[in-house]
DNA sequence: GTGAAAGCGCTAACAT
DNA sequence: ATGTTAGCGCTTTCAC
């Protein structure tokens, strides 16, 4: 209850001396105004400094101009790029973006949702792991709902995201011209979405060009630095024998090269390492890492893009839109730049 | 214009078999309503999965339950922590956070500030550039105002930031008892707050040890790594001796670390270096930097701490909140471990 | 071309 | 204890 009242649109219409049906018709640029009158309103609202107030014309146009964005950790080196790209294309629009943070906790991810249809947003952009079984009310959300960086199995949304099996496909074809044959691949949780796709592109990749990829050189992990860590030391704790490694992302690829240095394994003449995601990180660690790039801030775009189509046409009919990666090279798979 | 009609409290109360002003009391937790009614009202309410449109509330009640929170970019490594933990806090009470990115164009922000304002925000976290003299309206603001990590001078809003004055004092003070009493200060535009605290920190230390502070060992540059590296190669042109550098941010620092490399001095037996801000990459970098650490995510509580204050109590009377910085000794000053 | 008035979903003052 | 109703600021019929 803090503060000024602030001028509303019949202080306008008293200013300009006209009604306020009139002020409202030149506010939304509706023909039917004599031009007079017009400048009239128009001096007023400039005297008057007015602004209309956003959340009456939600109320009565049933839009409130603005989305959700749930992401799992904005400190999660993936998602500023994201929610930027996000941003930027909603400013241009004049919505406005609310921002969630759920760690990925499924039950964060359910209050968020239920959180912003009350706050009545006009449509979610969604990075989760919410389970459509487990959650059937989702296919009758009152607003659309978009899909970025990964898909949710079963659930009629439209998604956005990169192609990750072309990703890894990339890496392990570089890694196999650089002469390296025994790949070790190190992912998540075999379950994910993402995992899949990315086991699933270096497998391919492997058996195209004939090398071996036997299961015990694949190891489901963590996407984090110790999941990394871990899986190495697990390869070698084996004695499973490889020179390259592809870890789904750029973090295990670190958290990996970390143990084969403690192990007195040199990167990349001993073993090539590539990462997936080129994180900021990437570029700067040492030896710099060859990764796979995500056109992240266009995601948030083309998200918003698909977005704004359901939101004004009513399309009922939305594609998954699939972005294409793009392999960095650098120094830890026997690079020569720093490319940043 | 999409959807299903959502369920209002009209529904409920015909459901429920009572007027909605039963409801709306039972929504809101008041007295004076007989158990059986409360409980028929929260059985329709369960029943018809109904929530309050959060929009027709805060017209009526003139507050919206949301708040705006203007950075310069959230791709800049200093604000994910921030972002997040203004985004905790504030999901805690139940409200909604409006992310926008400026960066730091004077413009951008009046516009975001405006485009909040007419959202009805109930206040607003600032992280910006603004000018107070150039922009008076800004004393009118109809909503309080919190500025975070750095002042507006003569601005009448209560600010949340870390001691800068302080941490540039424990980095020279740190470097002085490593033996390093040639020190150089690298620094941002000599007009920004942030910059000209940070440096007098650092002299302050120089002067309160008894070393010399030379004029032409400060620089002002850019906090970028370009900045870094340019003022280093300035250094280094003009023949100027040093054998510790404090970089008033991490990304200067490194900048500086990669020219001094070029020029073939070792960092840190030559020249000792050290950062400020502690972003993620001080931790990985190669050689591990030493560099101040803020408590940026605190600082974004605190900041939502202030302004519900100021949304609640009314309170006219808030100060300023500075926080403490803590030192992290890194490799690139000599120290001994790679703390995380 | 312009204005009066209904109504979006809710809360609170007022009546019963 | 419960219901009726005015009104938050706006858009949009519907009259004139």
């Amino acid at each position: 209850m803090n503060g000024i009242k602030q001028t509303t649109i019949k202080d306008v219409a008293q200013e300009a001396g006209v009604s306020i049906a009139t002020v409202s018709r030149v506010l939304n640029e509706q023909s039917g105004v004599s031009k007079e009158l017009v400048e009239q309103v128009k001096v007023a609202v400039q005297k008057l400094n007015y602004q209309p107030n956003a959340i009456a014309r939600a109320l009565k146009n049933s839009e409130s101009r603005s989305i959700g964005l749930i992401i799992p950790d904005i400190e999660n080196p993936f998602f500023p790029a994201l929610v930027r790209g996000v941003e930027d294309a909603m400013q241009e629009i004049g919505y406005a973006v609310i921002l969630c943070n759920t760690d990925g906790q499924p039950e964060a991810e359910e209050r968020y949702i239920k959180f912003l249809l009350s706050k009545q947003v006009d449509g979610i952009l969604f990075v989760g792991n919410l389970n459509f079984v487990q959650n059937p009310w989702l296919a009758a959300l009152p607003v659309p709902m978009i899909l970025l960086d990964r898909k949710i199995v079963g659930a009629p949304f439209p998604t956005v995201l990169v192609d990750n099996e072309l990703g890894a496909f990339m890496v392990v074809e570089h890694l196999i011209k650089q002469g390296r044959h025994h790949i070790a691949i190190i992912s998540g949780k075999s379950q994910s979405p993402i995992s899949i796709d990315r086991v699933n592109g270096a497998i391919r990749a492997l058996t195209m060009y004939g090398y071996p990829c036997p299961k015990q050189s694949i190891l489901n992990s963590y996407f984090t630095f110790e999941g990394g860590y871990q899986a190495v030391n697990d390869l070698i704790a084996n004695e499973i024998f490889f020179d390259g490694i592809f870890a789904a992302n750029d973090m295990m690829a670190i958290g990996a090269i970390e143990c084969l240095t403690k192990y007195g394994r040199h990167v990349p003449d001993d073993v090539a390492v590539v990462g997936f995601d080129d994180i900021r990180l990437a570029a700067w660690y040492k030896p710099s890492l060859t990764t796979v790039r995500q056109p992240v801030y266009e995601m948030g775009q083309i998200a918003v893009q698909s977005l704004v189509e359901q939101l004004t046409h009513s399309k009922t009919e939305t594609f998954d839109k699939i972005l294409k990666p793009e392999l960095v090279i650098r120094r830890s798979s026997g690079g020569k730049g720093d490319t940043l």
